[in-house]
DNA sequence: TTTGGATCGAGATCGAGTATCATCACGGGG
DNA sequence: CCCCGTGATGATACTCGATCTCGATCCAAA
């Protein structure tokens, strides 16, 4: 055990192959350190020559997303972003400058989904709570960074 | 005055015209009932021979959009939805089967936000609350409708 | 009724995401 | 340590939602 990132040992613990691919792009996303899209990975993995076919980074995004090591989220601008998390239920706060995301905690939203569910005679499944702002970080720097 | 929908009633006061185009939608929007997709809408456009453009259906939307008559919903499949709504801050909670939503007020949404703001530091500017299930009527019927 | 500017429709274009398929390489077994 | 089967890869084509362009058209104010 030489040191594998998170994402690294997440696709071996789900039973799938650590090719050179898969590692780069895990690399990639622990490199953002916060949300990003799909084209944003491309992005970098062509910038850096990696030689990664495209369809292999919506490939490897799709199965994180099952593994639960990464979940979508839909950006106020109706993109589709990505953020890194753990397997727990948990919600996220995303920073609309530099992506930084945190987790969450429930915070009483099951009970509130099941009060609401009594309320309008709806069997609620699911439910997404999302926040956007700007991380401390940015708060105290105007300038645009990235 | 003769019986403006509410969506008719929207584009005058927030000063557009109120064309053949814009009418039609606002009617078909109306007869629809719930969360819809652009390509609804097309598709809706079409089967009924009404001549409108593709353009012209997506530059209604995002009228409606911005006048607050209609609000973007991101489905748990990823498409991009809109559901009519009123103008003050609100929820929405959407049928997985037939689309039918209905809006629930702030529940203390607000505050949450800003216990997270507290507790993160970020500063909270927008947040999305959805929920999806089933409606009491596709709770009764087990057999697909649509 | 005239007229200017908002709006329209058709088609081109863009871009995210998916499908296909021949080739490749990871890694367990020998 | 090498072999080999199967999962994985990447080039390409394709689908489909959404946007852009632009000349024609329509609305509504005067």
């Amino acid at each position: 055990m030489d040191t594998l990132t998170t994402f690294e040992t997440a696709f071996e613990a789900a039973g799938h192959r650590l090719t050179r691919p898969r590692r780069a792009l895990a690399e990639l996303i622990e490199a953002r350190n916060g949300a990003f899209s799909a084209a944003d990975l491309v992005a970098d993995a062509r910038d850096r020559r990696l030689g990664i076919g495209r369809a292999t980074i919506f490939r490897a995004i799709e199965l994180l997303e099952e593994i639960g090591a990464l979940e979508r989220i839909d950006l106020p601008t109706g993109e589709h972003a990505y953020v890194p998390c753990g397997p727990t239920h948990h919600h996220h706060v995303v920073c609309r400058r530099c992506s930084r995301s945190v987790e969450i905690g429930d915070l009483g939203l099951g009970a509130l989904a099941r009060e609401i569910a009594r309320k309008t005679g709806y069997q609620i499944d699911e439910h997404r709570f999302e926040l956007f702002g700007l991380c401390p970080d940015c708060r105290r720097a105007p300038a645009p960074a990235r």
